[in-house]
RNA sequence: GCUCCCUUCGUCUAGUGGCCCAGGACGUCGCCCUCUCACGGCGAAAACAGGGGUUCGAACCCCCUAGGGAGCGCCA
């Protein structure tokens, strides 16, 4: 979360620190008789809930103990359940999916404590919310049923239930729900892929949401546009090509500088030091056209920093022949005699060259390719030079003219 | 089984009764640009789950069917 730079106003609160609180209220409910204790075995339970789905019923608590008179069995410790209401129905207006009723009568009165006194999880939520004054809970979609107990039970605690937002949830390739066990992955791995966090913000608020057809979203203007009512209803799946789509339309669109800060580790990670050789933003200008991941523009920038450079010796057979060595002597000769080393005036040589030579571009520009880079891609042959320098580029020529007569 | 939720191109989506024989984006395919790889530009194929209603008119409203999902714990 602090990588995507979103991070929590207050807290984290843990609950285990809270149980004191949690008792507390137990005991209100119990003396306002809003709760009761229930000495029902697991052994009954569990028969009745099988003799309710052989009966083709929803499987819920009967009630035996809700106005249990009789003195209570010797050495069992009870739970506490909620006295939850039998008729009538529980209606809220959900901020994503409108207008959802149930019936109580579907609702059966659940454990809000287990028999060694620990509040059960529906409850400690409630009391939460209603304790620090919550007034909009947005959740997974799997917590729909859980709303209505909860909302009863805050009202039998007198306070006004917050408003309510279902969200669905994200599918993978497979159709299946994103899950802790199922295709999960961290957004640290998103990290480590080489995604600038805007772009998996970007694409996470899109998916599931939408202003019009506006695609590409600053971190202002999700803050500014993003609007519960505008969120879909059914769950989307999770589309990897258009993660990277949109991480390329940030990685070119970000400051070079701050491309600069993320592209680092990347560098690092593949034994490169990142001081030692042409400003990185420049490269990074050079390479973010070319590149839709951190990892990839690391991978196009090694070359920059690697002396000797590691020849692809295809490409030196292939562009490095005598005809390319012709070529990339008479570019070596124009080049040494260049006193403003800019891109501008590379090219102009280049072109001259070339035109001289009677070549095309292409087989005078592959040749001294291969001969700073190692191999036959790159940015731009003048640009290439440029940010290399003239020291590199005249010493790398010199070096691929040596290692391609052997 | 019961209850609740969901359903527009392969994917993300626009669309809230006429502007829609359905628009944008990713991906795919073709063409152009070009010193490589890309970027970019132009163009194409591609969807309202099915069936009934309501209405002069339905992607939009209602009903049913099908399909998908969730919940039904002394888990969270």
């Amino acid at each position: 979360m602090a990588w995507l730079g979103l991070e929590h106003d207050a807290g984290p609160y843990y609950q285990t620190r809270r149980f004191d609180r949690y008792g507390e209220v137990i005991a209100r409910m119990l003396a306002a008789g809003s709760a009761y204790h229930c000495y029902c075995s697991r052994e009954r339970l569990d028969a009745l809930r099988a003799e309710q789905m052989a009966a083709k019923e929803k499987p819920r608590y009967d009630g035996l103990c809700r106005d249990r008179r009789d003195p209570p069995p010797e050495g069992v410790s009870p739970v506490v359940r909620f006295r939850n209401p039998v008729d009538g129905q529980v209606v809220f207006e959900d901020l994503v999916r409108g207008s959802i009723a149930f019936e109580n009568a579907e609702l059966d009165d659940l454990i809000i404590a287990r028999s060694d006194g620990t509040p059960t999880y529906n409850f400690t939520v409630v009391v939460d919310d209603a304790d620090m004054g919550v007034t909009h809970v947005i959740r997974g979609d799997d917590h729909i049923n859980n709303t209505p107990r909860q909302m009863n039970l805050l009202r039998s605690l007198g306070v006004t239930p917050p408003a309510y937002a279902h969200v669905p949830m994200i599918l993978g390739a497979d159709g299946q729900r994103l899950s802790k066990r199922h295709g999960a992955v961290g957004v640290l791995q998103y990290r480590d892929e080489g995604f600038l966090p805007e772009a998996l913000l970007n694409y996470l608020v899109r998916l599931g949401w939408s202003h019009g057809d506006q695609e590409v979203f600053s971190r202002t203007e999700m803050i500014a546009l993003f609007d519960l009512g505008a969120v879909h209803r059914a769950p989307s799946t999770f589309n990897p090509d258009k993660l990277l789509w949109l991480n390329q339309h940030h990685l070119k669109t970000a400051d070079p500088a701050y491309v600069a800060g993320h592209l680092r580790p990347h560098l690092a990670q593949l034994g490169v030091d990142p001081d030692a050789g042409p400003d990185l933003a420049g490269v990074v200008c050079a390479l973010r056209e070319r590149s839709k991941t951190l990892v990839e523009m690391a991978e196009g920038a090694r070359f920059f920093f690697a002396d000797p450079v590691a020849y692809d010796e295809k490409a030196v057979v292939k562009h490095l022949g005598e005809e390319g060595r012709g070529a990339l002597r008479a570019a070596q000769a124009a080049l040494t005699e260049l006193t403003e080393w800019t891109t501008e005036a590379i090219h102009a040589v280049i072109e001259s060259v070339a035109a001289a030579g009677g070549w095309k571009m292409g087989q005078i520009a592959q040749p001294l390719r291969v001969a700073v880079s190692g191999t036959s891609v790159s940015p731009p042959i003048d640009q290439t030079l440029q940010l290399l320098g003239r020291d590199a580029s005249l010493g790398r020529i010199e070096a691929a003219l040596r290692h391609s007569r052997t």
